[in-house]
DNA sequence: GCCGTTTTCGGCCCGACTGTTTTCAGTCG
């Protein structure tokens, strides 16, 4: 069982959480952890890499000794600097690192006076009243810990964009309303288009004397104040959502949007920059000693530190940088220059529109092109096709697109990849389609070997034009199925078929790292809503958002061709 | 532990808010 990028990563956060329990040296606890958001986003495996006799070194925050910790992790499953840290301090203590409120000096300090080796300990420990005995904590910190205890038992999770949408909307207008205020800006992991989203950062300008921190503590949906200042407040609204709020002025509104989009390592590594040109760079600007030399846009901010403007999507310290001094950033698709939509459902199968309903839809959205996918026989619950079905939705369809302008209809299904690797329709009727969407909907479980040969198998046949949501994942509900996504990447080029961002907001199957991927081995990608109404053809966006993440241009991306050369690309 | 158009040694981002503090450490983003 090959090592995960993930597992590598993991095991470096937990060293990094117990040598800073420990006061280690902080910079050397900052390189583990940038180490592992190194190998977390590289979108090769560092097992493939130390088989290939790669040299990690020249990974960025991996010296010599990391390197050799990597190759260490890959081929014995083990990291011995972290068996002797977690002889040293209980690994369990990591847990409480988690609590808001404790951080590495409260956890040692826990550990050291009372003892306390695991959560049970701790809030043996709070009920007691023990905790506000310590120097340094008191009787609220005892109780925060309790509170927080209690909080954790449900279950942490992050809101996907759209979730994240539906509670921001009524918050930024609520805001925006209020006298003085000026501008209002969702800024954090939202502005770099994350697929999900842990709270919410919100940037505001206005009039020194709006009364904006009163106005946002006391919005309706807030349960609790976690924090209160004249610049800065934090809440934590009814649905469980963190909401961070920042007030700056006017001048200042381009450093604080560069500072509060991040993410954070982005933005260690920018000041970093300015510090090297003797600048120091904050939320309220770039300065030369007490001088301010720019903020009032992020352009100013990048052009202060010798940097290109570098878009939100790719702030995540991954070779953007990098690609910015050297004039090789890419020039990011935008949802513009889509032409059409490569997956969609009818009421023929689970869809709830008509054929033509979702034809004037796409229409009006200014698309040249829909693909209509409903599902294939297997998948009964959706009411797929059987094969004379399909046959007829085809007729209709070649009807419709005689009597439409401005709109062409392609001829397609959502072809079910059986658990052998065949496809879900016969091949005659597969001939007549403009493409097939294939996909895996059962069998989730099976060996990463087997998964990976089943669908190499499906994309055997000639008709095979694109891999529907290629790893099956649902975010927050179901993992990815195990596959060998490079390896299918690979075949997918040579056989000249495609693989598919679906951009449904709880999938965007592929995920950012693998369009990047699939960018580097040269795989072209469609960006697909997979809409099962009229409506839903607008998530289209979300896939945007996820293959900007990736780098990807509109090169990339198949949907971005006029009908014609979309038709000889989909050419085997 | 990493890294180098000031360095192979000596740096390593920066500020707001809270609670426990009489001047600041710890945490957080």
């Amino acid at each position: 069982m090959p090592v995960h990028n993930s597992e590598i990563a993991d095991a470096f956060d937990k060293l990094a959480d117990l040598l800073e329990i420990e006061a280690a040296n902080p910079f050397r606890v900052r390189a583990y952890r940038n180490a592992a958001l190194t190998i977390r986003a590289h979108p090769h495996a560092m097992a493939e890499l130390v088989a290939q006799g790669a040299d990690l070194s020249e990974l960025p925050g991996i010296g010599d000794d990391l390197a050799k910790k990597i190759r260490t992790l890959v081929e014995t499953g083990e990291l011995p600097a972290l068996k002797q840290a977690e002889r040293r301090t209980p690994g369990a203590l990591v847990a409480m690192l988690r609590i808001p409120g404790l951080g590495p000096k409260r956890v040692r300090a826990l550990h050291a006076q009372l003892k306390v080796r695991s959560l049970k300990d701790l809030e043996r420990a709070a009920r007691a009243g023990r905790i506000r005995e310590l120097a340094g904590f008191g009787a609220k910190t005892e109780a925060k810990i309790l509170d927080q205890l209690q909080r954790q038992a449900q279950v942490e999770r992050r809101a996907t964009r759209s979730a994240a949408e539906d509670i921001a909307a009524p918050l930024l207008a609520y805001l925006g309303a209020v006298k003085g205020v000026k501008q209002v800006t969702l800024a954090g992991s939202y502005r770099r288009c994350r697929e999900t989203v842990g709270d919410l950062d919100i940037l505001i300008t206005a009039s020194k004397d709006a009364p904006v921190m009163d106005r946002f503590v006391s919005y309706d949906e807030v349960v609790a104040v976690v924090s209160q200042g004249d610049t800065r407040s934090t809440v934590r609204l009814r649905s469980g959502m963190q909401v961070d709020l920042r007030v700056v002025p006017q001048v200042s509104y381009g450093a604080a949007l560069h500072y509060f989009t991040g993410s954070k390592a982005h933005n260690i590594a920018v000041r970093s920059l300015a510090v090297k040109r003797g600048l120091k760079l904050n939320e309220y600007g770039v300065f030369k000693g007490d001088k301010r030399i720019a903020g009032r846009t992020e352009q100013e901010v990048f052009d202060a530190v010798g940097l290109p403007y570098i878009e939100p999507e790719l702030r995540e310290n991954r070779g953007e940088i990098e690609a910015a001094r050297q004039g090789r950033l890419p020039k990011l698709l935008t949802l513009a220059e889509l032409r059409g939509d490569l997956h969609c459902h009818t009421e023929a199968s689970d869809g709830h529109d008509s054929l033509r309903a979702m034809a004037l839809a796409a229409r009006e959205l200014g698309y040249d092109y829909l693909a209509i996918c409903d599902h294939s026989r297997h998948v009964t619950v959706a009411h797929g096709l059987e094969p004379e079905r399909l046959a007829a939705q085809l007729d209709a369809i070649d009807k419709l697109n005689d009597e439409l302008d401005g709109i062409v209809l392609l001829k397609s299904c959502e072809v079910d990849i059986l658990a052998d690797g065949t496809l879900d329709m016969p091949d005659d009727i597969l001939a007549r389609l403009d493409l097939a969407v294939c996909a895996v909907h059962y069998k989730f479980q099976l060996s990463r070997r087997r998964q990976t040969e089943r669908i190499l198998r499906a994309m055997d046949n000639r008709h095979f034009s694109i891999l529907a949501h290629p790893t099956g994942r649902l975010i927050n509900d179901r993992p990815p199925y195990d596959i060998d996504l490079e390896r299918l990447m690979k075949a997918a080029v040579e056989r000249g078929c495609f693989m598919e961002v679906n951009a449904q907001p709880d999938r965007l199957d592929l995920s950012d790292e693998a369009c990047r991927m699939a960018s580097e081995l040269g795989l072209k990608v469609a960006i697909s809503s997979d809409a099962h109404s009229c409506a839903g053809l607008g998530c289209l966006r979300y896939g945007v958002d996820q293959a900007r993440r990736g780098w990807l241009t509109a090169d990339d991306v198949i949907n971005t061709r006029s009908l014609k050369a979309l038709r000889r690309l989909l050419q085997r």
